[in-house]
DNA sequence: AAAACCGCCTGTCGGC
DNA sequence: TGCCGACAGGCGGTTT
C-alpha cells in the first residue's frame, strides 16, 4: 500500500513531467473521489491553470497550482497517479479523474477500491482535511528525534505498533514498514509504549530512518496495486524481511516468522529476535 | 482522552 | 469447477 516511500516516490517521478503544465481538461469518473466540491466546480476551477509544485506531507500529495490552490490527494490503498504521455492509450479500468493536458498526454488518477481523495483548498487552508490538518511529525526531517520518540510513548499503555501507525503522531507509516522497523529495532509489535527503554527507541529511531530512506532508493513496494508516476514497479518488496512471510524463515535467526493482530492490522516479527 | 470498532470498496484466495 | 466468506488496510466517524 502507498505509504511515505510510496508516495515520495510519485512525488519525484510526476513532479518533473507535470511542472508548469497547464491542465487543459479534467474529466471526472468517479465523482466520490473529490471531497467537498462537485465535479462542475472543481473543472471549473482547475481548467487552465498550471503547475507549480508537487510536495508531500506523510502520505499526503500536494500539488501546488496557480491562482493559490492546492490539489491534495490520497491514495489511501490502491491509488495510483499516472503520466501518461499519450492521451490516445486507452485508460485503465478503474480511472476516477483524468487531468489532460493537450498534445502533452495527461495524468490519470487510479483507483480499484475507491478509497482515494481529492481535495481543491486554498493554500495552507486544511482545515477540511481532517487527517492532514493534524499530521504528525516527519519520520525523516530533523524534528524526528530520539527524544520525540520518547514523548509520543511514556506513559502510553497503547501498543507500539499502534503508536507507529497513528499519523497524528509520526506521518507517513503504514503496516509494512512499520512492521519492517520494529523487526530491524528488535523490538516486539505488542509491547506497549511504556514499556520501552530509551536504548530500543534509539533503535527503532534508527530503524525507522534506515527502512525509510531504502524503500525510497528502491523506489517503493510494489505488492499488487502501487506503481510509481511512470506505471512502473517498485524494487523494495525484494528487501523485505518479515512482511507477509509468515512462516518462512527469519533473515536474523533462522526461526519461522509470525504473524498475528495488533492494534487491528495482521503483524509479521520474529518471536524470537523480537521479545513480548 | 484514548482505544476499539465499523464503513467505505473491489479483487483475491482458501475451503468446501 | 464454482460459490462464498474472509481478508487486505488507511482513515473518518462513532462508540466504548
Amino acid at each position: 500500500m502507498p505509504e511515505l516511500p510510496e508516495v515520495e516516490t510519485v512525488r519525484r517521478s510526476l513532479l518533473p513531467v507535470i511542472l508548469h503544465k497547464p491542465i487543459e481538461s479534467v474529466e471526472v469518473h468517479y465523482e466520490r473521489i473529490l471531497q467537498h466540491i462537485t465535479p462542475q466546480e472543481f473543472q471549473a476551477r482547475l481548467t487552465g491553470l498550471r503547475f507549480l509544485d508537487l510536495t508531500r506531507r506523510g502520505k499526503y500529495l500536494i500539488f501546488h497550482l496557480e491562482r493559490e490552490l492546492e490539489l491534495v490527494a490520497h491514495l489511501r490503498m490502491t491509488g495510483r497517479l499516472i503520466y501518461c504521455s499519450d492521451s490516445a492509450i486507452a485508460q485503465a479500468k478503474h480511472t476516477s479523474v483524468i487531468f489532460g493536458f493537450g498534445s502533452a498526454g495527461d495524468l490519470r488518477f487510479e483507483d480499484v477500491r475507491k478509497f482515494a481523495t481529492l481535495d481543491l483548498v486554498k493554500i495552507g487552508e486544511y482545515e477540511q482535511i481532517k487527517g492532514l490538518a493534524k499530521l504528525g511529525v516527519e519520520p525523516l526531517a530533523e524534528e524526528f528525534t530520539v527524544q520525540f520518540l520518547q514523548e509520543i510513548t511514556v506513559n502510553r499503555s497503547a501498543t507500539i505498533k499502534g503508536i507507529l501507525l497513528d499519523q497524528s503522531k509520526i506521518a507517513g507509516l503504514g503496516n509494512i514498514y512499520a512492521d519492517e522497523s520494529l523487526f530491524l529495532a528488535k523490538i516486539h509489535p505488542e509491547r506497549t509504549g511504556n514499556s520501552l527503554q530509551k536504548k530500543e527507541l534509539k533503535r527503532l529511531h534508527q530503524a525507522i530512518q534506515k527502512v525509510l530512506g531504502l524503500a525510497i532508493e528502491g523506489q517503493g513496494t510494489t505488492l499488487r496495486d502501487y506503481r510509481t508516476g511512470f506505471g512502473q514497479e517498485g524494487s523494495f518488496q525484494n528487501e523485505l524481511q518479515v512482511y507477509g512471510k509468515k512462516g518462512e524463515k527469519c533473515p536474523r535467526c533462522g526461526v519461522d516468522l509470525e504473524h498475528k493482530k495488533v492494534a487491528g492490522r495482521t503483524s509479521h516479527y520474529c518471536p524470537t529476535c523480537q521479545r513480548e
